[in-house]
RNA sequence: GGCGCGGUAGCCAAGUGGUAAGGCAGAGGUCUGCAAAACCUUUAUUCACCGGUUCAAAUCCGGUCCGCGCCUCCA
């Protein structure tokens, strides 16, 4: 089955075919490692998990390279603050950042190579761009891009530098620049830098920011790639120059496949910091979330369409995962060896795979594919009422859901258990019930609840689950 | 001003030519000792608005209104 993207290069859905077939190499811009990410951060990390879980849900070979950035002029005012090593200051924000991809069940990318461990290669990039006439020094000692040089500037956000607006933050360097628009590869030291420089062979300073990604994807993936994904916010200036940069450098098209994300929205402006409307994973879990709510939440609106965050939003994303956990619940207590249910089931889990994949397929429709499992669940609920579910077919059911999970990801890793207390106050309230004593049982029931477990009785006797 | 995205029920959200998925929330009912879960019924004669194309439009075309983003910190 055909996989479709949206391209932000040619604004248009493409069927993806790999350079290499069977495998998708992909970049994806990473955190500036200054503070701690914020949810609105966590979209497009989580949008980038999705693609990668559904490019090896159709059988391919995944390598996605993420950055780390940990130098720029946020990192080294923030290290210069606390008066400590920039290595220091930034490892404490990329502990955190990793520790919230693991609650957040992002899969970890094949590469998470750091700027500051590729000086090297930004060295050897700049230096083929000044070779080839694409890059100069200014009189501060940094090396410009000449973008009037590189004639298709602009092809990726569509815009034409003699239109753009001249920036309002022109700082004394715009003065050692041709165009105003040129960008920086290399900074050349000033005092504000301190004792964070690299003496190379352009000089003593540090890079810019563009160049990193440039370096780093094609290390390690090759100077032509297949998908580069980022924030809708990183089309220009920094996806621009990097194709600017990289192709200048190489001869060679950059990327086939641009994909970018909307923004995560919080009472209809976009999550950001310099907005100061931003929170945390950590906030949010704070406030009762499960991360799995919180996971649930950033994945389910298709990644082209702005999300807007809100408690509201999360208690519906727990109360619909609630109703598939309770469905998985259900099916796992199907113990009849017989039923009549037969091709009706066959039929159904054919056709919600092929729904789900579908969707999948076209440009990420998780919204699609998720509405294709509650379909699925109605209609399972529909037979296991008439009695006429069977063992294997509910196992069936279960592996398709499991099968589902590797791209969703929110299923629990491990079975829950209760403590031997808890179990003996429930069977406590079995006793109770045989003898009609319901207001123990009733008391038993909200004792437990108070702890986060729900009974509930059934036919085949009460089953619990923690809330 | 330039470029881009969008407006579908109380909320979230699919659906790009064939007669409005799904989730949450609400109401009534079945089941239950009571609950919970589940099920049934119910909540958009209609997709921002106005024209047009078509046998047929939420979907295509033109226009209008509104919201958001980018235009050198940003995911």
């Amino acid at each position: 089955m055909a996989i479709h993207f949206y391209n932000t290069f040619s604004k248009m859905k493409e069927e993806f075919k790999p350079i290499e077939p069977g495998i998708a190499r992909i970049y994806t811009c990473g955190p500036t490692v200054y503070d701690y990410a914020h949810l609105g951060n966590y979209r497009a990390y989580m949008f980038e998990d999705l693609l990668r879980r559904v490019l090896k849900f159709n059988g391919l070979k995944v390598i996605q390279v993420m950055n780390i950035t940990d130098i720029d002029d946020k990192t080294i005012k923030g290290s210069k603050d606390r008066g400590i090593p920039l290595s220091e200051y930034t490892a404490r924000y990329i502990k955190a950042f990793f520790a919230d991809l693991k609650t957040l069940g992002i899969e970890k990318a094949e590469v998470y190579p750091k700027a500051t461990d590729h000086i090297p290669e930004m060295v050897s990039l700049v230096k083929t761009l000044m070779d080839k006439g694409y890059a100069y020094q200014g009189e501060d000692g940094s090396i410009y891009f000449r973008i009037a040089k590189f004639e298709p500037y602009g092809k990726l956000s569509g815009k034409k530098i003699n239109e753009l607006k001249c920036g309002y933050r022109i700082s004394s360097d715009d003065y050692s620049k041709e165009e105003a628009s040129d960008f920086a590869l290399w900074k050349g030291w000033t005092p504000q830098d301190g004792n964070v420089f690299w003496e190379t062979e352009l000089g003593k300073g540090r890079p810019g920011w563009h160049i990193e990604c440039s370096a780093m994807s094609m290390k390690y993936l090759g100077s032509h790639f297949d998908i580069h994904c980022g924030g809708i916010d990183n089309i220009f200036p920094h996806h621009e120059n990097e194709i600017a940069q990289s192709e200048a450098a190489t001869g060679q098209k950059f990327v086939n496949y641009w994909l970018h994300c909307a923004h995560l929205m919080v009472e209809g402006e976009k999550m950001s910091k310099s907005l100061g409307n931003f929170w945390t994973l950590r906030e949010v879990l704070d406030k009762g979330y499960d991360p799995r709510t919180i996971r649930f939440t950033l994945l389910s609106t298709h990644y082209r369409q702005p999300l807007n965050f809100t408690l509201e939003g999360a208690h519906a994303s727990k109360e619909s995962l609630n109703r598939l956990y309770d469905f998985i619940n259900m099916l796992q207590r199907v113990k009849k060896p017989e039923g009549k249910s037969g091709e009706t089931i066959n039929a159904l889990v054919e056709n919600t795979r092929e729904k789900f994949k579908e969707n999948l397929n076209n440009d990420l429709n998780i919204s699609g594919a998720i509405g294709t499992i509650f379909e699925m669940i109605k209609q399972v609920y529909l037979i296991s009422k008439k009695n006429e579910l069977n063992q294997a077919e509910a196992q069936l059911i279960l592996d398709l859901i499991g099968e589902m999970d590797t791209v969703l990801g929110v299923l629990p890793s491990k079975e829950e258990t209760l403590s031997q207390e808890v179990l003996t106050r429930i069977k406590l309230r079995e006793e109770a019930r045989q003898s009609k004593d319901w207001a123990l049982a009733d008391q038993i029931r909200d004792e437990l609840l108070e702890m986060g477990i729900v009974l509930e009785d059934t036919r085949e006797g009460t089953i619990w689950k923690k809330r």
